[in-house]
DNA sequence: CGCTCGTGTTGCTCTATACGCAACAACCAC
DNA sequence: GTGGTTGTTGCGTATAGAGCAACACGAGCG
């Protein structure tokens, strides 16, 4: 009868001040009580007590024109400090400017959490037409160029998850065939690069590459994202060399002696 | 006999998890369960329990080889947010970059939160020697040239708040006498500048102005940190002059007209 | 100007829950 | 092997936090 669960440790308050946290994004960056009571199904008061607790401490704050909540400065720091932790985040940046320079495209490295992929790093482009993304942006793995790269590279317990949390479609070009998956991945390997035609966002190509650390274990991917009328198929050669080298170079400040 | 307090409202896990995640540092950035139950005061079990609520959301990892905490990236995500809300952030990034070109010397943009100056964006210079500061470090706010700018500037409440937590010295220069800071902020104001001349760190001085939104209210200081070598009191009106201007045209970034 | 509606906060009660204790398990050093 | 850390887990109990409802507050409108 009991199920013996996992998550029965947790602790509910902590739990559900954490998960408040995460509902704020680029899209709500200020929310109300009932807001979030509704949209997590909380009670009104215990959110109103929660978000108390967030803004003695930082977390949030309530801002005074709209009355509304906001994430607060304490969250500034302690990402710097996650930053500091990863060593790719630093010894991408000087490198992922150049490859900007010579390619004219933005370019970014991202890891794998949680069964998303996610961006640690980014140099902009200085095109005026770019796409909004950002340090800390989460997007799925089956349909991106990074995604990918580090599904090729990754353990078959992770592509398994990967697949058992069902492939969503996005466009047309999205792949939702399990298998049709893993022979890009396979083939991803065998090229060592892979690319994302419109595989997630209309109009938006991307290429990726793996970043190697001193294990000579794929540990991030650098990726290179732009609109499909300046990455197009017959350049995907040239770009990818680029992208292979840069990313041969910041695995090599990484320590990979390949 | 019972005294209610503000602070029997928070809820006290909640409180307890955003202490834990607060007590990471650049200095400390990994950190076991015991070390986090000796230093914040809690039982064992209780920080056990906590972490891996933590580790559950993705605010907290444990590093597979050294088996300690580290922050995870799920602050990365939300700091992202809280920039992508302040416009300064935005605004005064081109503005610092030149004048860090002109300078040679790192250049800042901070603000007040909670009695203490935190940065929000930070233009490194490429000298050699530098300083280990970061984007959300938190600095005492009357022995910085930021946090006498900004106190200079900001109404009664805040300047009594300051002075009632006490001036803590941390060099020789430190001003610790009440009347003093107070005499120094009204210089300040009559100037349009602050210095700070190793009133926090040996061998390190500064100078802020002060940044403007568009009701003419200090929201922000812009300041310059260098080694007191390459900062010396007879350039420091030439500094403070490019500093301020530097300064007037975030303001104007943020809709000021003065 | 008063009315109502939507919203956030606060007493109060009761139960779920998070804490503390202690035992256990895992690991390291020696 | 042993002794010393350290992290996790059961368990019982005190209590803290969720839910409900009442209240306070302000905005919008007739």
């Amino acid at each position: 009868m009991e199920v013996k669960n996992q998550e029965d440790q947790y602790l509910s308050s902590v739990r559900n001040a954490l998960r408040i946290l995460k509902s704020f994004s680029m899209d709500e960056p200020e929310k109300k009580v009932s807001d979030i009571s509704t949209s997590l199904g909380l009670n009104k008061s215990t959110v109103s007590r929660t978000m108390a607790t967030l803004a003695s401490e930082g977390f949030v704050y309530k801002d005074p024109e709209s009355k509304k909540y906001r994430l607060g400065l304490s969250l500034l720091s302690l990402s710097s400090i996650v930053n500091s932790n990863t060593d790719v985040y630093h010894e991408s940046y000087p490198v992922l400017s150049r490859l900007v320079e010579n390619l004219g495209e933005t370019a970014h490295i991202s890891v794998i959490d949680k069964l998303e992929v996610i961006y640690l790093q980014k140099v902009e482009c200085n095109h005026p037409v770019r796409f909004l993304t950002h340090v800390g942006r989460r997007n799925p793995p089956h349909c991106t160029s990074s995604g990918k790269v580090l599904l090729a590279y990754a353990d078959e317990g992770l592509v398994n998850a990967v697949l058992e949390q069902g492939l969503e479609k996005y466009t047309k070009n999205t792949i939702t065939d399990p298998d049709k998956l893993l022979a890009n991945l396979k083939e991803i390997k065998k090229n060592g690069y892979s690319t994302s035609f419109e595989e997630l966002n209309e109009g938006v190509n991307s290429i990726a590459a793996p970043v190697y650390d001193y294990r000579g274990k794929v540990i991030a991917a650098l990726s290179v994202v732009g609109p499909k009328q300046r990455i197009q198929s017959h350049k995907v050669q040239g770009f990818a060399k680029k992208i292979i080298a840069a990313a041969k170079e910041v695995s090599e400040r990484m320590g990979y002696r390949g």
